[in-house]
DNA sequence: TTGGCTTAGTTAAACGTTTAACTTGTGAGT
DNA sequence: ACTCACAAGTTAAACGTTTAACTAAGCCAA
């Protein structure tokens, strides 16, 4: 390999030079960039990034932590992001580390080995993380950014879904089907997500002058989840068995709902349109396949990235806030009401 | 930040002491050694991965190299490897760099960055890749080692599927329905791994003591999709009417031949059993949910990391290959003969 | 007493960059 | 002719480690 001093030698300069020609510096005339330039191409020299690094105090790598089970969990929502912020990271000459941290993560757990060690220039939060590991950070000066999570104290960067609007465009896109007994599956409030959704939903009936109807909402579940989904949808054809519209709160709750009309020949869309949120998948293997919104991941990865970048180039003092929107896919689970 | 520095001062030696207490060199006595431990604690001090890189010429990095169309196919193939590999490199105390390749890599290309900067200390490449990279790679003196790819030429680390057991399992278990008349839908035989799997077809058959016979394979088509298995299905079934089971070369095709099916009123399982291979997320959502074969994806990066860190670690010469094993899904696509 | 061996450290160079501070040469202004 | 400013580089320190080579002290055998 190469080193500077090898560059220096063939242009007969100092190595002071070189350095400065690789960062573009006007203190070098054409003339000599020119020579330089070429010693460089002809050694095929590259600079080295530990050294570049020790020097520079920037490690050219950006952090990704996760907690353990969001990484681990089935649906593939995390590292879909993950890769997102991975691909786009090469655009910008950066690498992402990737660490897990335990859920309850305690005064006695260490820090990702890439703080410890000098080695990130900051770090990407994805999902909830505790309160606790956020104050740890901070310790070090480095740069956050979050994603798919607000913590509740600071002001930070964030990429979050636009699920406020995206609960409406789901509702109206019922609405617009000449719905207008439209239920909301909530599962449980507990994530704020799901309940911006449910705003949206709400917004969306108010616009249409539909008065909104509480026993249209079933929100009492643990979590959403096809099971829950099957019982919520049993509650909620038992109360108001006039319902024509469904709108879950994820795919995985409409999978349940699916399963449960089926069961109990109800065909979808005829006698019952869903609509999901989410766009796993499996949705268009399903009979009928689903009508969802779909979260771009990837994109909420990039934007993160972006964020980041943004923050270390130009160290913009007022963080920004992204929100994402969500698209509507039409598939065969909806239709007009009769 | 702590520097080695500070820890010396605080406990009275040189900074090389403290070096070697962090290496546990028994060069120092018991009672040193605590007390230097004792300021490494106070001060929470941790070495900087820059200025231990520089003097060791080693990263701590692992590079992961896919081609870019293996990235980004909607199929989650390699990221899922790539994900296998991120997730045990902790245990390992490396980080992972991933990049991207050009399928068309050419001499005007330059190689990855982290190469160019020395900033990891083995590659591993997963899938098919060029040649030329290969070869390009080789000049820098970098451990390699494959994933789901076995270069033509040179004896690297490798982890492979075991398609020619997982086809006769696959196949087996077809005959242990008490099948007879079994088709292989290959789509093509471009690609090594799915030969393997046709001659473990062919294997299982003649273990069976069943004559294989030619016109129950078809092998013609550009590659394995849900539209060409729909098609394959098509002319299996016109020319040999009396099958009763299909083994899909892949899940994608096994989904093709089910809608084919499904449309022209043979039902699954009782008309005919089909199995695929590779397991992808849509299969329990199937209707009925698919038989396969389930390719440990994430298991073959754990692997492919495991090889390079024995490398690494003791430069162990004659390099591993492994081959792990996929393994025997049973769910409603298949059943006994009638 | 001398020499040699062992133990427990220390000294100092080296790794490959970046960059602040300095130098040298040239031309313009007075 | 002298100063001053500027352009175009160079010098040398610094970044934070690791490690080969050295040293000093203690002990033991001859």
């Amino acid at each position: 390999m190469p080193t500077i001093k090898d560059v220096a030698k063939k242009a007969n300069v100092s190595i002071a030079t070189v350095s400065l020609v690789i960062h573009n510096n006007n203190r070098i005339s054409p003339k000599t960039k020119r020579r330089v330039q070429k010693a460089i191409d002809d050694l095929s020299y590259h600079p080295t990034r530990s050294a570049r690094g020790l020097v520079s105090q920037k490690s050219g790598n950006i952090g990704f932590i996760l907690t353990e089970d969001h990484f681990t969990r089935s649906e593939p929502f995390y590292s879909q992001i993950f890769l997102g912020t991975e691909f786009i990271a090469r655009n910008y000459e950066y690498y992402i580390l990737l660490t897990t941290i335990t859920p309850n993560f305690s005064g006695e757990d260490r820090l990702p080995r890439f703080v410890l060690e000098n080695n990130v220039d900051g770090i990407i939060l994805a999902g909830k993380v505790p309160d606790l590991l956020i104050e740890r950070l901070q310790e070090y000066k480095l740069p956050l950014a979050f994603v798919d999570y607000y913590p509740s104290t600071g002001n930070f960067p964030v990429v979050m879904i636009d699920n406020i609007n995206a609960g409406m465009q789901a509702t109206q896109h019922l609405i617009d089907c000449n719905h207008t007994k439209i239920a909301f599956l909530a599962g449980d409030f507990e994530h704020p997500s799901i309940h911006e959704r449910f705003q949206g939903y709400k917004m969306a009936l108010e616009k249409a002058g539909i008065t909104f109807d509480e026993r249209n909402v079933i929100s009492d579940l643990p979590y959403p989840s096809r099971k829950y989904g099957y019982q919520a949808v049993t509650r909620l054809l038992s109360q108001c068995p006039d319902i024509t519209a469904i709108f879950a709160c994820n795919d995985a709750m409409a999978i349940g709902v699916l399963r449960y009309l089926k069961e109990h020949g109800l065909s979808v869309p005829h006698d019952i349109s869903l609509i999901g949120f989410d766009d796993v998948e499996a949705d268009i293997y399903l009979d009928p396949p689903l009508t969802t919104m779909r979260v771009p991941k990837i994109d909420m990865g990039i934007e993160a990235i972006r964020l980041m970048v943004d923050f270390l180039n130009n160290n913009i003092s007022n963080p920004r806030k992204v929100l994402v929107p969500a698209e509507l896919i039409v598939r065969q689970s909806t239709c007009s009401a009769a």
